[in-house]
DNA sequence: GGCCTAATGCAATATCTTTGCTTTAAGCTG
DNA sequence: CAGCTTAAAGCAAAGATATTGCATTAGGCC
């Protein structure tokens, strides 16, 4: 996004709105190469013009597309325990960015070279879970975690398979990654499924 | 690249030996977001078309040119034990990657949506370097080391501190890590410069 | 040395991007 | 709530980039 928006509602939020949808529905039908600004433009229902003035280009309009597209909607599931909350989490985590829309939403997050701003919403989005996840356990009386430590043990290498070998990341890949953490934090037992190595 | 080269000297070699050259001239000179295909064919001396039709867009060759820019141009440091050696190889990572430079070259790298390699051949360099310091360590009679681990440990939060709350990884963090790494493998020691938490 | 063909050059064309000016509509003020 | 002010959008022309068919060049191979 070119700048933050002054004039908060009425039609430039139509619009914005409108270009958004817009781009989601073609990634959805063409392919993510196919894309251009005047079809963007042409399926919102504006001037290319207003989309370059208001994004840039293609690049920074699809990061901001991607990073709006990556905002959760609700908090994480609450299973009753700080280990199966952080399981469920990182699981879907794995599914959702390792799937081939995750992979094209973090690459398009991450191509933006003008301002990092929709990187840093995205690792935000993360980090605010995982605050959540610790303030459910220490409500309960549970130990809590280091948000800063699941993301370099959990997080970030799950991360690095989906962008530089991509593809995604497998159940026991995952479980490896639950099961190393677990090890570090003994006060923070392996959830359920400890059937990997 | 668009596709690997049927001929693989002469003048085809000479011409993209030449576009290289010309795309990490201007890199140093202009602004990332400055450059474009016909600058890099002028200065390379060649026609745009033969630079469209080689690479396929900009984005491609940016990624391609990256690639090339981080094919390591020797082995890593031989320090005289395992320990010193991952210290060392992985300092040097996280300062290089973590410049201004490195990032930008790591971003062209992943940007490249067409066809992954360039991703998949960084990814290579950084194995193969792992491997290397094992093959060492073990010739040395040390116990060895799981590369697989080193990736998710190391060099995994390294990149994503990089790639998504762009910074430079401080040496603190990145010593850290290492004293992560040495606490899941008692057999590799924690390396000279402990003078952290 | 001469043929064959991949790869480049050239130039015309199509497409995308930028920009000055005009028009619209949101927000503010009296 | 009418009128003023101005950010944002529309429009259209100009500029730049990307694509493509055809001619030419230069490696590789008898």
């Amino acid at each position: 996004m070119a700048r933050e928006m002054i004039r908060q509602g009425g039609r430039s939020a139509r619009i914005q709105e409108a270009v958004h949808a817009a781009t989601q529905a073609l990634l959805n039908e063409v392919g993510r190469g196919e894309i251009n600004v005047p079809m963007i433009a042409d399926r919102a229902g504006v001037t290319p013009s207003t989309v370059y003035r208001r994004w840039g280009d293609l690049a920074q309009l699809l990061a901001d597309t991607a990073a709006e597209r990556l905002r959760p909607v609700a908090d994480p599931d609450d299973t009753g325990s700080l280990a199966g909350d952080l399981r469920a989490f990182v699981q879907q985590y794995a599914e959702e960015m390792g799937s081939p829309v995750g992979r094209a939403l973090m690459r398009d997050v991450l191509a933006e070279t003008a301002s990092e701003h929709a990187a840093a919403r995205c690792c935000a989005y993360t980090t605010h879970h995982l605050q959540t996840l610790n303030r459910r356990a220490l409500a309960r009386g549970e130990a809590g975690l280091s948000v800063d430590e699941a993301i370099d043990i959990l997080i970030a290498p799950i991360c690095y398979r989906i962008l530089f070998s991509n593809g995604e990341p497998s159940p026991d890949y995952v479980n490896g990654l639950l099961a190393r953490f677990a090890r570090l934090n003994s006060a923070i037992p392996l959830s359920s499924p400890p059937h990997q190595a």
